[in-house]
DNA sequence: TTGAAAGCGGTACCAA
DNA sequence: TTGGTACCGCTTTCAA
């Protein structure tokens, strides 16, 4: 391994000089930099990164933690992520969480809190107290944070505004049994989830359907334990085997929405023929299934814009000891095939 | 943030001692490790990352560099590879290279071969001497490791194999005028390209033709710029538009497969009735489709318990110089509603 | 069985 | 403008 000594041996200078010269300090002369440059582009240096955040605290790296990496939306969230903190000339890594809190305090602990100058922090199970210890006072932004008493700046998706223009949509198309795909009305119950994303959605539905004056009672409303594909198919089958009709429903992401086409499908019940069909995301494979899906799409590169925008800001100014702030991406209704009737 | 010294002083012990009791150091008596240990929970302390790894080279830290992570074979390839490390205690942490030669290289440079113990490299447009160089020894593992003459341990995906039997399956269900989407005959002409990914399944598209004696010339064979579902569903709007008849189509990858089939649809041309499917890889998405894809799955837990496997050998017994080896990941057609007639 | 001390490869203060 | 040097926090050799 080269180290800085073997480069300031070959450019004949001190390694402090070294050191300043390669990072373009002004202080040190052209010529000499150029020197510095030169040796170390000729023996092929890069600085050690365990050396230099030890001793600077900084690393350049930009740490992003997110439950699922095979799931359509973290994945395509986190890809953009990426490319959004690559932008900023800093480098990306990302890591799941799995959900699960040992997970998510070992990464929080044993590499983000060391080695990153700042993290994008999907929480799971974690609560705001833990995270401030794990985190060690460096700069944090949270996705979809779902505290009552915020701790740290954090991005939410439109989850009210979202949902309610989702089943607002249903409504202007003409859907007047329309049936909730994701969260159960008891969710609102426990003060305690009043923020949390199932919240947030059930909460914009319920706009829409007290604003269109259309009728609606708990079985409106129907859980999905995980927010896959599987069990909304699962829930298809339930649905339509107990003689349930509707002619609408929304479901609270896009995944959701394409198993339950997918479970509609199995029992000859067809999309949107028989019942017009919105999602929430905005993924990718949206626009490819058979029927393509309606969906209100999070605009990515906005959650990434805001998101390593604030942190970054953060990072270059730790001293500003400023509130938490919240912000929130845009999102836009897409209508495709699934709703067109 | 609690250092060792904190430790050792509330320990009363000194900071050797402290390194040695928490690492489990046998020469520690049992009671002297207690204390350490006890002292170290009650200030919560965890070893600093940069200054471990700086001193001793290790940092329990393996590297995942794939290209695209908002596709859904390599995301859900990175989060099976991510399980398996952290199945062996170490940590995960996925990068994104974009296929950029220049994200390849930082990553490399930056990331890798200075902070993780050892890497998973999905290899885009770097050589081999470029890797050698940028690793600095450091073990890796490749994944479809194209070049004539490895100088990585690597894991293969069943290329030929699989792509022989997904068009042996079409031939089986009676198909005669079976076209192939993913690459053009030509590929096979530049011996630089031997052991390409196209060339490989394109390899195995032949076998199956010449087996069976189904006669083939270039126009059977599609080439795909980029393997994603935009560029398949045009071409099979190019395809249908320009009057080609066909009963079977083979895609490279699934994401092709599903443009391909979302393209007919669009066309008005149904699978399986008018042309079977099959595609590759073996992505979640293919058992959810309209209807579901019949694919030649990648055993992806075999897959990433190869390359984890040999990466973790490789880690623990530096100094066996091996050969580099070479291994395939196990797959299996999965036959679907999109071949079933 | 434990402790003192020398680094790992950089950074940054201070002096020249 | 440059160089000497202390130090970041941990590991590891060597001595006690």
């Amino acid at each position: 391994m080269v180290t800085m000594s073997d480069v300031a041996k070959e450019a004949r200078v001190s390694r402090a000089t070294a050191s300043y010269a390669l990072r373009g300090d002004t202080r040190i002369a052209e010529s000499t930099r150029n020197k510095v440059v030169e040796a170390a582009r000729k023996l092929n240096y890069t600085a050690n990164l365990s050396a230099r955040s030890l001793r600077s605290g900084k690393s350049g790296i930009i740490g992003v933690a997110i439950f699922e990496l095979d799931k359509p939306y973290p994945s395509q969230m986190s890809a953009t992520l990426s490319r959004k903190i690559n932008a900023y000339g800093m480098q990306a890594i990302i890591q799941q969480t799995s959900i699960s809190k040992r997970n998510e305090i070992s990464i929080l602990q044993r590499v983000t809190s060391q080695l990153c100058d700042g993290t994008i922090f999907s929480p799971g199970s974690i609560s705001n107290e833990e995270m401030r210890a794990l985190t060690d006072g460096k700069p944090m932004v949270l996705l979809d944070d779902p505290s009552l008493h915020p701790a740290f700046d954090s991005v939410m998706t439109a989850g009210t505004a979202g949902a309610r223009t989702a089943v607002m949509h249903l409504i202007s198309i003409g859907c007047r049994r329309i049936i909730v795909i994701g969260a159960s009305l008891s969710t609102m119950n426990d003060p305690a989830n009043a923020n949390t994303t199932k919240t947030l959605r059930l909460r914009g539905c319920l706009q829409a359907f007290q604003e269109a004056e259309l009728a609606f009672d708990d079985t409106t409303f129907i859980n999905a334990d995980h927010w896959d594909p599987d069990t909304a198919r699962n829930i298809a089958h339930q649905l339509i085997d107990s003689g349930r009709q509707f002619d609408g429903a929304f479901c609270m992401t896009d995944s959701l929405a394409l198993g339950f086409m997918r479970g509609l499908a199995d029992r000859q019940v067809y999309v949107p023929q028989d019942a017009a069909l919105v999602g929430f995301d905005g993924i990718k494979e949206g626009g490819l299934s058979l029927p393509s899906l309606t969906t209100v799409q999070t605009d990515l590169d906005d959650l990434a814009a805001k998101s390593v925008g604030m942190l970054m800001e953060r990072i270059n100014q730790p001293q500003a000891h400023l509130e938490p702030q919240q912000m929130t991406a845009n999102y836009k209704l897409v209508v495709r095939e699934s709703s067109r009737r």
